[in-house]
DNA sequence: AACACGTGGGG
DNA sequence: TCCCCAAGTGT
């Protein structure tokens, strides 16, 4: 058994960070430790890889240079960087933030991670990242990577899906992190975790730490981190409308609580919501969308069904199949439309999700 | 304490 | 196709 003595320790400390400075990666928000390009980052990061975050990163400090730029942006712009990166309510509480740091605080960031976990959006992983990124402070960053690295090396056994099992890890990083360098140390562990230390295949044996991996050692790497797995995704059942009022395309805007809220798509439409019998045929399916039109929307609308696949996606928690219904709907003044009506050249304009990108093109809509 | 909340990649 | 994972947070 290792022990993590005080030797141990300062062993452990020099060895990953050596390997850092050699082989630490090279990315655009470690160029400096500004806290805004640390939070940005960090919020990018959040559930999403590197390799897709830096695209994003690069055109978001483009359009957004300063906390004052994202405070004052209009939200569809917002949107639209965000676009195709998920979890859209992130941005949204970006900008609750900038514009609460304005407000509340001078423009200046809290420099402790108790500090910044009282702003949106930042939790207890993200006051870390920025406290020891941006500010030097000695307190861990408990991401993923290092859940898989500590339980790892220190064959942590808690389940990693529970959030109790957080303090376990925190008060053991606290104990093995030096306090010169905890930015790099945290930044170091991501770098491990994604390299050497991954969930699926790992390469300890090249890893310029598996000599202090207790589960490598004794063979039970993959035993680790213990998580309990999440439900399926649930199927549920949609339809699409894609209607054209003269040129345009009606699209509606969605709520701002709940999925993919403010985002743009066509008309989508729960089929459990359309309240069809049991042995429904596809013209009855056709008369309650035609209904819900003129009821929701006060729009006389002349459906058919489109014969194509229906889309499906996935989502964490939710199963999508759409079936695709095309139509037309008479000009109207759309007072009671929650939307609008949009040139085909004037779509890119809206922010939208994966979803309906997979809509328009079964739909050829290009 | 569970569950909602997106998307892309790999096996 | 399906499952799991990836720099989590809000409710």
């Amino acid at each position: 058994m290792i022990e993590w003595n005080a030797a141990t320790i300062k062993d452990f400390q020099h060895t990953l960070l050596d390997w850092y400075d050699q082989e630490g990666r090279d990315l655009p928000w470690r160029h400096d430790h500004e806290p805004y390009h640390v939070w940005v980052s960090e919020i990018m990061l959040q559930q999403t890889q590197v390799q897709t975050v830096i695209p994003y990163y690069e055109r978001f400090m483009d359009w957004f240079p300063t906390v004052a730029d994202l405070a004052n942006a209009p939200e569809a712009r917002l949107l639209k960087a965000w676009e195709g990166l998920g979890y859209y309510s992130r941005v949204r509480n970006m900008q609750r933030c900038a514009q609460q740091l304005l407000a509340d605080y001078d423009g200046q960031w809290p420099q402790t991670a108790a500090g910044l976990e009282a702003l949106v959006g930042i939790g207890p992983y993200t006051a870390g990242a920025i406290a020891s990124i941006a500010f030097n402070q000695p307190v861990p960053a408990v991401d993923g990577n290092a859940y898989r690295v500590f339980s790892r090396l220190l064959k942590i056994d808690d389940d990693i899906a529970k959030p109790q099992t957080r303090q376990v890890f925190e008060q053991a990083i606290t104990r093995i992190m030096p306090h010169d360098r905890p930015g790099d140390f945290n930044q170091a562990i991501m770098d491990l975790g994604s390299s050497y230390m991954t969930a699926r295949q790992p390469d300890t044996a090249h890893s310029p730490v598996k000599r202090f991996n207790q589960a490598y050692l004794d063979g039970q790497e993959l035993a680790y981190p213990v998580k309990t797995k999440k439900p399926r995704p649930k199927p549920v059942a949609y339809v699409a409308v894609l209607a054209q009022m003269g040129d345009q395309w009606l699209m509606v805007q969605r709520p701002s609580t709940g999925m993919l809220g403010n985002l743009w798509t066509v008309p989508l439409i729960k089929v459990d919501e359309l309240d069809l019998e049991e042995d429904a045929s596809t013209a009855d399916l056709l008369a309650a969308v035609t209904a819900y039109f003129k009821r929701e929307y006060r729009l006389i609308l002349t459906a058919k069904m489109l014969k194509l696949r229906p889309v499906t996606h996935t989502f964490t928690h939710q199963k999508w199949t759409i079936q695709l219904i095309g139509g037309q709907v008479q000009p109207a003044d759309l007072a009671y439309f929650a939307g609008k009506g949009v040139l085909l050249a004037e779509l890119d304009q809206l922010p939208m999700p994966k979803v309906q990108e997979k809509i328009f093109n079964r739909a050829n809509v290009h």
